[in-house]
DNA sequence: GCATATATGTCGTCTTTCTAGGTATCGCGA
DNA sequence: TCGCGATACCTAGAAAGACGACATATATGC
């Protein structure tokens, strides 16, 4: 069984976590277990990529953190998006569906004449 | 302007680079024309990045090398695939393609109840 | 004679991810 | 009660890969 998890793209968990963080406030646990539900295993978030990349989103400015109880009774960090966040989130998807495009014709080219 | 060239996405320079040597074999000065073409200038391939990657991929067994003359007739090094190459291009593309999936299952996630 | 395009390469830096560790609390079953 | 797994946070070190800047050389055209 050469069976690892996904490794992520280098560069795509900023977006990934600023997308999840948009369907409603969460913390680094809870944002993790989504991102790897949503996308049906697929992404196998580390906790080491993780929680460097919440605190480097909210050095930027783009999440908000604060302390508030967890759905399981425990204190946990509860990240939000700022209005600064959602723009970024915005233009990167913007940049992922062109990059995906780009890719895309990359792919499907074939030997012209 | 804040016009500078798409950044590559980190990790996938290889596969597009084995997919232009499987276009038909070509030097590395080429491949980056040829990438930036067929992308419709969207990636600007480095000279910094490209040639450490050529070097990466033949390293690795996927891409053999020759010097032959270039078509405005100078020596060049034309890269080919090699048949590991090629099954490692194919391979690649598959993966892309399940990324970019699990990319979109995200991006397309809503609120749930 | 000189700039530009072609063509290859290296080096140091930066960013991001992974691996591997650490802390602590809670609930549950043995 | 003792340990274990799940929940929840964190960091340090290493590896990888892309970038910018630089270095080199030849051919063509002005």
């Amino acid at each position: 069984m050469t069976e690892s998890k996904q490794e992520l793209l280098r560069g795509t968990l900023d977006m990934l976590v600023l997308k999840v963080v948009a369907l409603g406030p969460s913390h680094g646990y809870a944002i993790a277990q989504r991102l790897q539900q949503i996308s049906k295993e697929f992404f196998q978030v580390h906790q080491g990529s993780l929680y460097p990349a919440l605190h480097r989103l909210e050095d930027k400015g783009w999440l908000q953190a604060k302390w508030k109880e967890s759905e399981t009774g425990r204190q946990a960090k509860f990240y939000e998006l700022t209005r600064k966040g959602r723009k970024k989130m915005e233009s990167e998807v913007v940049n992922w569906e062109r990059l995906c495009g780009a890719v895309g014709l990359i792919l499907r080219a074939e030997e012209e004449s």
